[in-house]
DNA sequence: AATATGACCAACCGCACAGCA
DNA sequence: CTGCTGTGCGGTTGGTCATAT
């Protein structure tokens, strides 16, 4: 026996709110206030699920609402508190006036997921690439390490995939992560490649991982050094020449300086341990609440207008965990 | 020109929690 | 304490439009 539903599932109607709908709800609302969501659209004279009313009125039809694009500004703070916050769209969208969680939440995985990807950046750690396999790397032993290639392709398949068949790739940058260019006269990667386009990822992670000597470094194995040269190589030349991000990625690695985007969307390992317990430690207040989970998570003003000021913190020393 | 594919975003769904009787 | 109701939240779906083939 499960939960009873909100509404009547068959006297409502679902979908697209029509122009009068919308009226009518509005002018209810704006006469008697939003008080009781079941009763509303009974009163209102709208055939509609009171939680669908509620829906249509926090996400689109309140009048403080933004509508139309996100500015560089807002996608830095949503890159940088989902760096520290992850998915927590209503904690998020509440330091952003005027946006809904499910306005941030829609750009962010229509947009920023992308952008982020495009800079060779793990948009659900906000690591680069690179750090990601050099983490994986040292906690493998030696003879397990054949086995990195195969996990890190798992893990970033799609993202490659997507950059490799979205974006154009020259031979030139082929040549240069390692790669013959699957194909120097199509720049566009077709469908029936990817199979043969996943292989040769493979085999340049391998190499890259394996032979560290004909890296262009030429330094000794090193698997910091082998992931930030040899992978931020990767990574850079994959990244999107109009995505409109102009950072090449072993800057972001190697300096962790730029402008504010560079540093938001790649915190990087650069974060100390130490800054990394200050935020634990945040989310963890002194009475043992956890704040990472719980109402009180999800409550932004009490995060944010706590003494806790996570905006203090320098944003390329926010770091989320490793999920 | 027709069709396929992708991007975007509004809306829905189910779960969790708070408040109340 | 328990059960019910209302609300908030994050994940997912589906419709529409734009672009590519």
């Amino acid at each position: 026996m499960g939960r009873i539903p909100c509404c009547e599932k068959d006297n409502v109607k679902r979908g697209q709110w029509t122009p009068e709908e919308d009226h009518k709800l509005s002018s209810y609302i704006a006469q008697h206030g939003t008080r009781n969501w079941r009763l509303i659209p009974k009163h209102a004279g709208l055939q509609r699920c009171g939680k669908s009313c509620r829906l249509r009125w926090t996400n689109y039809l309140r009048p403080d609402l933004k509508h139309g694009q996100f500015s560089d500004a807002e996608e830095q703070t949503i890159v940088t508190l989902h760096s520290v916050l992850g998915n927590r769209w209503s904690v998020i969208a509440a330091q952003l006036p005027g946006r809904t969680d499910n306005d941030v939440k829609n750009h962010w995985n229509t947009k920023l997921k992308k952008k982020l990807s495009g800079m060779g950046i793990d948009p659900v750690t906000h690591k680069p690439f690179s750090h990601l396999i050099t983490e994986i790397a040292t906690t493998l032993a030696p003879p397990q390490v054949p086995h990195l290639a195969e996990a890190a392709l798992g893990c970033f398949k799609d993202e490659m995939l997507h950059l490799l068949t979205k974006k154009r790739i020259g031979s030139y940058q082929m040549q240069q992560i390692g790669l013959t260019p699957v194909n120097t006269a199509a720049t566009h990667v077709k469908h029936e490649d990817r199979d043969e386009t996943i292989e040769k990822i493979k085999y340049g992670i391998s190499r890259a991982i394996k032979d560290p000597e004909t890296s262009p470094t030429n330094k000794p194995w090193d698997p910091v050094v082998a992931g930030s040269a040899n992978f931020a190589g990767s990574c850079n030349a994959f990244a999107a020449p109009d995505s409109g991000f102009h950072y090449g990625l072993s800057s972001l690695v190697n300096e962790g300086n730029g402008s504010a985007w560079n540093q938001s969307m790649c915190p990087g390992s650069s974060a100390t341990g130490d800054r990394q317990c200050q935020l634990d430690e945040k989310l963890e207040d002194e009475n043992g609440q956890d704040w990472k989970g719980g109402k009180e998570m999800r409550d932004g003003a009490t995060l944010f207008n706590s003494d806790c000021v996570l905006w203090d913190l320098p944003s390329e020393e926010l770091m989320s965990p490793m999920v």
